[in-house]
DNA sequence: TCCTACGATAGACAGAGTCCAAGTCAAGAA
DNA sequence: TTCTTGACTTGGACTCTGTCTATCGTAGGA
């Protein structure tokens, strides 16, 4: 994780106590969390951090190619730090567990070019849904 | 569409004035409404339908599976009737067009046992991104 | 140590969706 | 045809997620 904080200060980031913490809580792997979680994790270290520096410093690690953002249902985005590895994501219909995956093959080379319909396709992301052992 | 109301009415569906319009506003090709539209839409036939009615029936259009929901972003959910043909979506990421496409291969396949983590897996949604035509 | 521009804060605001109590009406029964 | 009833609709309040803004605070360079 210093790993990330020495490239975000690399990078010109002014480092705050707010934004370590917010790094800090997204360390780990398969660490999907909403924006809310991330805030009430980082608030038990900070009390007083507010949600809209929580929601500025996830859209900045977001931006600088950090963090990724998933959209795994209509509800929260989830912000995963494994942004340095390609995957995709299994997600649990009964209780919204994410795991990151590695298939194979290539999802981009699957789509003929009849079915580009024009587009400029640059990215494929795949989402696996079922049950996980604890809701089957 | 004639054929869904059909089916519905089948299933013990009372029909109404307002589901049987907003049945209407789903019909045809490529069409990947939000909610929103499919209010305004519908509205425009008969005007003092509610944004709940509209909640209420693109609901259960979606639990008896003649509608699928998709999360394109993490904005609005958009409703999709093409729900008998298996397919993915390709989306514009400078306009947000949604277009269905059809890509060979089955990735449920390519996710080998080792990586579903005791998951029961039922379903692999692939969603391309790019640029349309009109966005490039 | 002092300055200042960048970052943090609280709270208002907005969009999407859900919930509820009360009123309405489709469709089967008489 | 009329009656009855429970399913359906309505409007509005409410929740949740996320954004914006004005003001205050402070990291880090001079």
């Amino acid at each position: 994780m210093s790993d990330l904080l020495e490239r975000l200060r690399g990078r010109g980031w002014r480092m705050t106590a707010q934004r370590r913490v917010v790094a800090e809580v997204l360390d780990g792997d398969h660490v999907h969390l909403t924006a809310d979680e991330v805030h009430a994790r980082a608030a038990a270290r900070l009390p007083e951090i507010s949600r809209a520096t929580v929601y500025n410093t996830l859209g900045e690690l977001v931006s600088l190619g950090e963090v990724i953002e998933v959209a795994t249902d209509g509800r929260a985005k989830r912000y995963d730090p494994n942004a340095h590895r390609p995957h995709q994501h299994l997600v649990c219909s009964g209780c919204g567990t994410v795991r990151d995956v590695h298939p194979h093959g290539d999802p981009l080379a699957d789509l003929p070019d009849a079915e580009r319909f024009g587009f400029t396709v640059s990215q494929a992301e795949v989402t696996y849904r079922g049950l996980c052992p604890a809701c089957a």
